[in-house]
RNA sequence: UGGGGCGUGGCCAAGUGGUUAAGGCAUCGGGUUUUGAUCCCGACAUUCGGAGGUUCGAAUCCUCCCGCCCCAGCCA
């Protein structure tokens, strides 16, 4: 944290005036995620504020599926998501909860209301009660089942849990307003029929609850005292509230909702990000092009740099969207914090020293952080020949010093943590492309300033070729090519960047980095950060989490 | 269109009637540097969607207008 205090948001403040006045005693909040697919980064940021409000006022906050529609969810999600739950760090309190661990208590819960006359099983097919709901500007028409017996709804309810009843013959409906002005309250189904398994319940059911008439009894059962949310169930706290009054629950929870995240040049929907892994477009879940949890992981974004990003969002009723750089800030400031340094060549290009003896081989220890010797450091190898990269060399003498901080003929440049060397000649193969530098040392520069009347125009990467490994490196740029692929009436999939991979093979790795772990962070210097990634088939692959800031004007 | 929500610099955003409208990202200058990184210094809204009004005083209160988002799934 920062000297200025981050501003307190409303949620805070809400909360902070409800202990005061002695309305919560325990603040309890929850993250629920429907378990049809993978946490994005738009998930992260609930995630941090309802863990991270349950932490801030010493309270709990509940890990809780939201499992109530079987032909969607699947426990491959449920896997993925506690996962990524654990991998950003944060501890649920008590099991995890599953909404369909209350299935009973809701169908209770609906007899009771069929019973006090404030719900009905309606017989409308789908398309009846969408003329009956009415429009925007126009009331809805009663449903002719509305005013049926308890009694009749009562058992009708029984067959259909039975699995009687054919698919979208029957609903329960609550029996509330259908001209009022919100939509939500034009009697909302409470059950549909689904004759299908569920992941946890299997057979056992065969209507399912809908969302309204689910998630406040999950609040309220749990304790739930704070539900927030996002702002498009603004219009459903109405009806979250009327099934808290309506019902007898425990206790009483209140719905609060606050503006999602979006960030530009990718896509938060779990929809979509579906559609890229089932068509094809992407890898999988994981590929690290994706805006998932999985993904950035994989990518080689720290739970740390989430977190932080998360954090420094605004809580507020407002929908903006967040320039993707302001993520990329937090990412390269954990990682520039805490990764480890490494030399990687990613396009070799032979340098032979003609004045260091062919067998010779030194060691030179070069710390792994600049700023951080807590970090220790590694040993490098130094020999005859090595290799730097292509973009470090230029055959263009007449470029400046400023222009140019690398290697020129006749010029020299220090070799990061060995020798400063002088450039003395180009080698051609047979169609006149570049082979090979002929180059020569300055003795007695390791460590050390340049001597008199030499000074290097600036420092290179390199790696000697006897000793570095090979890899190949996967470079990546963003999914999509258009900011907001998704607004206005575009189809998101013709805007995928078709450049968003590049695959470059034959990099050489400095040795140490032949043993990288998958999940340490490296900072290739001059390059970017790296990780080395686990799902591939060669022996060794990294992918680019993202490159270093380049101010360089050139 | 009925209802609900929101408009502060390129982006995010603090501000809850009274010093020169915080801060971050981005951008642009300059310094340090064995990473063109990091770090450091400096610049960057006479004005808060617009127009009126209340007030000694308004981004904050009132009125009208404009714009954007959400709701018409047996999705969540």
């Amino acid at each position: 944290m920062t000297d200025t205090a981050k501003p307190i948001n409303f949620i805070q403040q809400i909360i902070s005036a409800d202990i005061e006045s002695g309305k919560t005693h325990k603040v309890v909040t929850r993250f629920p995620p429907e378990p049809n697919g993978y946490l994005h980064i738009g998930h992260a940021k609930s995630i941090c504020l309802n863990f991270g409000l349950a932490e801030l006022f010493n309270g709990d906050c509940h890990l809780r599926f939201d499992d109530t529609n079987p032909e969607k969810e699947d426990t491959e999600y449920v896997q993925a998501i506690i996962e990524d739950v654990r991998w950003l760090g944060f501890l649920w309190q008590g099991e995890i909860r599953y909404a369909s661990d209350y299935f009973d208590q809701f169908y209770q819960w609906a007899c009771d209301l069929i019973d006090h006359q404030k719900a009905y099983v309606c017989e409308l097919n789908a398309q009846q009660m969408r003329e009956y709901r009415g429009t925007l500007t126009e009331a809805g028409k009663d449903s002719p089942y509305r005013n049926r017996p308890a009694a009749e709804s009562r058992a009708l309810l029984e067959q259909m849990k039975a699995g009687s009843i054919a698919e979208g013959a029957m609903t329960l409906r609550a029996k509330i307003d259908m001209a009022s002005a919100n939509i939500n309250m034009r009697d909302p189904v409470l059950y549909r029929i689904k004759r299908m398994a569920h992941h946890r319940t299997g057979d056992q059911w065969n209507i399912y609850p809908a969302y309204d008439f689910a998630h406040g009894q999950e609040d309220a059962i749990e304790g739930v005292t704070h539900s927030i949310c996002t702002l498009e169930f603004t219009a459903n706290r109405p009806l979250y509230n009327w099934f808290i009054e309506n019902l007898a629950v425990p206790t009483t929870p209140q719905q609060y909702e606050f503006g999602r995240l979006n960030l530009n040049y990718t896509i938060t929907s779990k929809r979509k990000l579906k559609q890229l892994v089932d068509e094809g477009h992407v890898d999988a879940w994981d590929d690290p092009r994706m805006p998932t949890l999985s993904g950035l992981r994989r990518r080689g974004v720290s739970a740390s740099a989430v977190r932080n990003f998360c954090d420094s969002l605004a809580v507020a009723k407002t929908d903006g969207v967040v320039d993707m750089a302001q993520f990329e800030h937090f990412i390269r400031d954990d990682l520039n914090n805490n990764a480890r340094r490494a030399m990687c060549v990613l396009k070799p290009l032979l340098v032979t020293l003609t004045n260091y003896e062919q067998d010779k081989v030194e060691q030179f220890a070069a710390a792994a952080h600049p700023q951080r010797d807590d970090l220790g450091e590694r040993s490098i190898a130094f020999r005859q020949q090595l290799y730097i990269d292509r973009n470090d060399f230029s055959e263009d003498t007449g470029l400046s010093r400023k222009k140019f901080k690398r290697l020129v003929i006749g010029d020299y440049v220090r070799l990061r943590s060995a020798y400063i060397i002088r450039a003395d000649q180009v080698v051609r193969d047979s169609v006149g492309e570049i082979q090979e530098i002929k180059a020569s040392i300055v003795p007695n520069t390791v460590g050390a300033d340049a001597p008199e009347g030499i000074r290097a125009r600036g420092v290179i990467h390199w790696v000697s070729a006897l000793d570095a490994v090979d890899c190949t490196i996967n470079l990546y740029d963003r999914l999509f090519a258009e900011a907001q692929p998704d607004s206005g009436d575009k189809n998101f999939l013709e805007h995928l960047n078709p450049a968003s991979l590049k695959v470059i093979q034959g990099c050489k790795a400095e040795a140490s980095l032949d043993n990288a772990e998958v999940g340490e962070h490296y900072q290739f210097e001059r390059e970017g950060y790296f990780c080395r990634d686990g799902k591939v088939s060669v022996r060794l692959a990294f992918n680019c989490t993202i490159g270093l800031r380049d101010n360089w004007k050139g």
